[in-house]
Parts: C-alpha cells; sequence; structure tokens
DNA sequence: GGTTTTCATGCACACAAGTGCACATAATAG
DNA sequence: CTATTATGTGCACTTGTGTGCATGAAAACC
C-alpha cells in the first residue's frame, strides 16, 4: 500500500485506501469535512465533559440568573472551585456573567449554546448526505 | 436568603431567588430540564474534547474505512496511542470496528453520531422554549 | 472607618489522561 | 513450521485537570 501511505488529505480527489480499493471524493467534500472538524471546538467540548459544569447548568436552567454563593451551596465542591468553573463556563460562551455590586451574576447563554448544536447538526447532515459513502455502508 | 437555601430542586415548583424574586418552574419545565442533562453525556463530550480524536475523525470522514497502521501513519501519535482512541471512540459509540483477518478496521458510525446531535438539539430547542424566561432574557 | 460579605487567585495535592516503549498474541505469508 | 505483520496491553513517564485551603482585593453594611 504505498500509494496510499503517499496520498495527501488536503488536494487529492481520488485515493486508494488500504484495501486497494478507489475511493473519491470530490473537493466540496473535503471542504465540507473541513468545516464539520473545524467547528468541533474542543474547549466547547471539554467544557461540557465534565459532570460538576452540566449540574451547574441543569441549576442555571431551572433557577435562572444566580451568583456564585448560591450555587455552590447546591453543589459538594467548594465555592472557589465553582467559581472556576463558571469563568471557564463564561469562556467558551455557554454561560454569561455580569458584575452586580459584589455579586457575580451568571446565566446560561441559551442562544449561543443552542447554536453550536444547530450548526453541527446541520453540517453533520451535509456531511453524511455528501460524504455518505464514505463514513458508512 | 434561608428560604432558598432549603428550595429542593427535585420538587418544588416555586422558589425564591438570590434577589427575593418568585421563580416559578413547572415539572414539565423540570421534567424538560432533566431530560436534557440526562442526554448530555460526559464520555460522549470527553471522547470529543481531544484534537487527536477529532483528527482521527477526520481522516475516516474523508478515507473511509481504515486500519489502525494506516490512520497512525498519517498522525504524529506512536500506533498504540490510536489504537487506544480508537477503541474508546468505539466504546462511545462513534466508530464501529471489525475485525477483518489480523487488520482491525474502523469506520465512523454516522447515524448514530448523528441521532446523538439531533437529539440534543431537539432538547434544546424545547428547553429554550419552555424555560426561556428562566435562562435568559 | 472598621467590619463583613463576595469573589478571584496562588499554591499544593491527588488523580485522570495522553504518550511512547517493549513485549505478547493472533493471523497471514513464504 | 518459521518469519513477518498488525494489533492489544502492561508499564512508566509527563502533562493536564479538578479540588480545597488560605490569602488578598473589591464592594456593601454598620
Amino acid at each position: 500500500m504505498p500509494e496510499y501511505k503517499k496520498k495527501k488529505l488536503t488536494c487529492a480527489c481520488v485515493c486508494i485506501n488500504v484495501w486497494n480499493m478507489e475511493i473519491m471524493y470530490t473537493k466540496k467534500q473535503l471542504e465540507i469535512a473541513n468545516q464539520l472538524v473545524g467547528a468541533m471546538d474542543s474547549k466547547f467540548f471539554k467544557s461540557l465533559s465534565e459532570p460538576v459544569r452540566v449540574d451547574i447548568m441543569r441549576f442555571l436552567l431551572l433557577n435562572g440568573q444566580s451568583d456564585i454563593a448560591t450555587i455552590a451551596e447546591n453543589m459538594p465542591q467548594d465555592r472557589s472551585v465553582i467559581s472556576r468553573h463558571l469563568t471557564l463556563m463564561q469562556d467558551v460562551g455557554i454561560l454569561t456573567g455580569r458584575k452586580e455590586g459584589r455579586h457575580m451574576v451568571y446565566m446560561l447563554n441559551a442562544e449561543h449554546f443552542l447554536d453550536r448544536f444547530r450548526t453541527l447538526t446541520s453540517l453533520l447532515e451535509t456531511c453524511v448526505k455528501e460524504c455518505g459513502p464514505l463514513c458508512c455502508k
């Protein structure tokens, strides 16, 4: 399979896979795949991969805006830990925070959150439609 | 705010938030929020939070099914590392693997992947529609 | 103005995760 | 049957991450 090894991913339209079968993909397919992968932000997924942060999301979903101390009182972790999680979630864009006196008030940024998932779903749908024969059969 | 602290999240329909404002949520809202949080699988998101694994996904998206050695040749990591990543991704359900002779052939499980995102988007949409006033205003 | 409250942050620690090497296993090729 | 190839896995190492405590800054309260 030496031919296969030398294949470049960024420009080729035809390649030989490991089973000596020709695999073709158009520039459009390549572009769509790159769009999907580009939309898969590591930090975004990582922020959702910690159960504590999902718990915080649940709390804000049911209780609306809240300050750090109040959230922390409903979690087993220390207040400082919750504070750091909230900062991280704000950096990613899941939450929005504003300072109100000495309180720091956070709430869900539902629009941004929903947009992220809508974009990913849409890109993946297009990808499956266009690259379908490549990914699963 | 002692009243607030004593509030139970699992059954209450009315609560006082930290600003002494009444916040109401119905049992339906609670149920939907719990459904959403329940669908947010930590392991699933964690599997997508590693750039190497996303690279593997991109490779399989463009090249279809492939064996471990071939994938590893296109990545800076050691073959054993790629092998472990693939196993993890299969456990989560993103990939499907089958043994073919001495080769282990992986490919994207696009249906499962798409279903995950569709479900999350749908649940989040419902959640925003039902709990909208709570999460953002 | 001093005290209290609320939060951010530096620090240390424990644990999880990614990585590469070496080796064992399974299956094919000769 | 022996050699080669592809893979899985045990091991040690390094890095990253979550955690809690203690401290300091900012703002409100008395």
